[in-house]
DNA sequence: GTTAGCATGTAAGGAGTTACATGATTTT
DNA sequence: AAAATCATGTAACTCCTTACATGCTAAC
């Protein structure tokens, strides 16, 4: 059931599986990440935490783990609970895994998982894609055409950055397919594109 | 005072000034348009369009429009007040045209625009992906850099994807300054990039 | 005749933004 | 001493999605 809202906390318990954090820290990681575009504000991260808190993912980092004396600030670390929480969401892969938010975070922390899970994602926001493409090129060839010059500039461009996405997905699949040799992914640049 | 919800107004009044439509219309080509990613749902079109409707934005089509009895539908198209609105929301170029979906659905009426406007929301939103590239760049040179390939790969993908959109922009950018001759067009497509 | 798609809506609820509110610390 | 930015939070509100509800029409 990884609805929409599971997003920021698969991110805070990525990021807090590299080390105690404290919020405003993790908003500006955060933004950096899931970054070209949105970004998080306190009014979301800050009620997020203390849910998290309040579910035992994460707790305060007590003691002095900071030498001397600091400013204000509350540090968090993961659980023993959250470490749970995190390794049943990153295998949880389902629809909501391949939007784009979801993606980029799943793919950000890809190395807490095994290639099995690895591949089912990247196939699946691939196919995903591919849907996506092929419905909008459908429902083009039966609407007549537009013949708005900025309209048609607009979807060549949105196509091609798709198409794009697309042959970036097939790399890193044949990446983790050819595991440790480098041959599989020199051999899927060349099929890549024809040279003009 | 463009808010994000005033997107959906804007690409309805666009939409219908391209002839009369009924909601299930509506909502396949805003799909299409704002499509790669987002869907409308008929909870927000519908809600919306009583909206405008109350707004006297648009009206129901009366008189046969369509030949012979047709299926029960409620075709709408635009008010004088709604062709006043839609150029209104046009011109007013601020930071919220140069959002990811406004900015896109801006673009694709931009025949409904002058050269003037087309160019300030061309290069503002090329500013704002030049902005994003340089912050992310600016905080990526100060924190340690991550060693995680994957982490590292993302990022790689997210500089490149939006150096590209700045390059398209800056393309189009000149094709607008560049008015009736295609040398600029030309010229711009040169400097993209070297052969391999 | 029944499935698929056309067509319109409503109610409840979630997620996140904006704006507000506060104060410490570092830099200029 | 002022300005910037670090740091944490809350309340109201908006937008939108999900799920539900309904019924027609075309195709198989």
């Amino acid at each position: 059931m990884a609805r929409r809202g599971d997003t920021i906390e698969l991110a805070v318990l990525g990021l807090l599986h590299e080390g105690p954090m404290h919020g405003y820290e993790l908003r500006k990681r955060l933004n950096l990440m899931l970054g070209w575009g949105r970004i998080l504000s306190y009014g979301s991260l800050y009620p997020a935490l203390k849910k998290m808190l309040r579910n035992n993912l994460i707790e305060e980092l007590t003691g002095s783990a900071q030498p001397t004396s600091r400013r204000q600030r509350i540090v968090y670390q993961v659980t023993e609970k959250g470490t749970e929480e995190f390794s049943r969401l990153m295998s949880e892969v389902g629809p909501a895994a391949w939007e784009d938010d979801n993606f980029d975070i799943r793919f950000r922390f890809f190395s807490s998982t095994d290639m099995e899970i690895r591949l089912r994602v990247l196939e699946g926001r691939r196919s995903r894609l591919q849907e996506r493409l092929d419905r909008v090129q459908r429902e083009l060839a039966m609407t007549q055409r537009e013949v708005d010059r900025y309209a048609a500039e607009l979807e060549r461009h949105g196509v091609e950055s798709v198409e794009r996405e697309v042959r970036w997905l097939s790399d890193l699949i044949n990446a983790e397919r050819g595991t440790d040799t480098k041959t599989a992914a020199a051999e899927a640049e060349t099929t890549k594109e024809g040279l003009p």
